[in-house]
DNA sequence: ACTTATGCATAAGAAAATTATGTATATATT
DNA sequence: AATATATACATAATTTTCTTATGCATAAGT
């Protein structure tokens, strides 16, 4: 993965901005989701991916539910009240990241 | 620092940046600038910049010239011409890891 | 039969920061 | 004159956050 060193920090933001939009998933069905939105761009490793879920479950902010599809064990994650609101201002500081790093890399760009 | 945890990985990309603008930079020179260029938004700690400083001459991609100014010392630091080429690669790549991240936290954003 | 995909998990190690500390000189403030 | 802030470098200890490797298990494709 070209890319992979470039979004440590971002990996629990990107997690609750899926969830915010998506409702509920699973862990396998995020680093697919990953993957398409960015076109393989990106792609979350599952040693990475879970723990960040468990990291953010203990914190309160997703709750979990467990079902089973097909035989296979899968665990849905949604946002919690508390994960609704951290998720704005995790969402608000990213963004406000990337605009300071494209001011850094190329001033140029503008934002719609 | 609000954003502090936020751009790891993309420091090295910075400083490169900085010096293929700038010409030479010495490391003080290299906070203050970061600083007045995200209006304050990210900071880089000396605890980070001085080790990567030195991994990148290291790693050839730098060079360095001692100097004395008001009794006290500069390390002025440029480009190698390695550190050239490989400053147009970790461009690339971290531009378009903006762009993937602007794909997954604001996919309504579009880059003129 | 074998490989790939789906789905979870964790441990060991590496990378890249933060935080704390240290040294030293120059300038501004009280 | 004393003190604080700014300038300028550096490193060690620790923490955070990944990657890589490994493991288990079922389903689907070849």
């Amino acid at each position: 993965m070209a890319n992979s060193k470039l979004y440590k920090g971002s990996l629990n933001t990107i997690i609750l901005k899926l969830l915010e939009e998506q409702g509920k998933m699973y862990g396998y069905e995020i680093t697919q989701k990953v993957k398409s939105l960015t076109k393989g761009e990106l792609s979350i490793t599952e040693g990475a991916l879970y723990p960040a879920l468990h990291k953010l479950e203990a914190e309160g902010l997703l709750d979990v539910e467990v079902t089973k599809v097909d035989n296979r064990l899968r665990k849905y994650y949604k946002l919690t009240e508390a994960g609704e609101k951290e998720t704005v201002n995790r969402l608000a500081e990213l963004e406000e990241f990337i605009r300071s790093m494209q001011n850094l890399v190329n001033p140029d760009w503008r934002i719609q």
